[in-house]
DNA sequence: CTGTATCCGCTCCGATACTG
DNA sequence: CAGTATCGGAGCGGATACAG
């Protein structure tokens, strides 16, 4: 029971989510533990090189996945949630159960409309 | 316990509080009940008709507000959450209580990288 | 009071080519 | 294998003016 309003902080783990790929990649991320940039790559349809990098760049900077690079030749590098990343997990878990009874949802409501 | 793993519908929960005021449209309605677009307006500095207009009919595109108009002049409009659109409560609050951490925790991890 | 209509800059994202 | 560089289209969001 606030008077005054606290100021919203729910932008601050939408920002983090935002981004074409970003669900997916943690979706496979936290059912599959590590994954080298190639696995990812070939786990998600469409998806071009700049962007898996970029996306991946955004969520290592938010300290929610690490990266670690094996000084080989050919080049191997590892993608994981780290420990904070995985404090996402029940909000993930919650809006696909949402999203889920929304598609649905959505469904009734347009065919009540169209009748 | 899934051998294929269900598509991933975090997108379609993502998609509908992405916006740049759909959050706190969201939270305004939802601690203070009905308001009217002014009332709304007034409380959000910074937004423009515009852009209040666009999130709204957005948002009440997806079911997740009611907006009612009073054949009166001048024009009386008032918007509220649906029982549906409560539903997304739970999902709000979480994002909102790990964004608070998130401040936090990035806030640690940038001091201890600038030592 | 509650909207629309325009214009316009910016960022996101895709396609493609190149690199160590 | 795991990136980076460049170009370009599409859509978001802001400023402003107009309307019922």
């Amino acid at each position: 029971m606030e008077k005054v309003p606290e100021e919203c902080r729910v932008e601050d783990a939408l920002g983090i989510l935002v981004g074409k790929w970003k669900p997916i990649i943690l979706l496979h991320l936290l059912q599959q533990g590590t994954k080298r940039f190639n696995e990812l790559k070939r786990s998600m349809p469409g998806i071009t090189q700049k962007m898996l990098t970029k996306q991946l760049r955004e969520l290592e900077d938010e300290y929610i996945i690490e990266r670690v690079v094996y000084p080989e030749v050919p080049p191997k590098v590892e993608y994981s949630m780290t420990e904070y990343g995985r404090s996402l997990e029940p909000i993930l878990e919650a809006m696909h159960e949402w999203g889920k009874k929304h598609t649905l949802h959505k469904m009734e409501k347009m065919k009540q409309e169209n009748s």
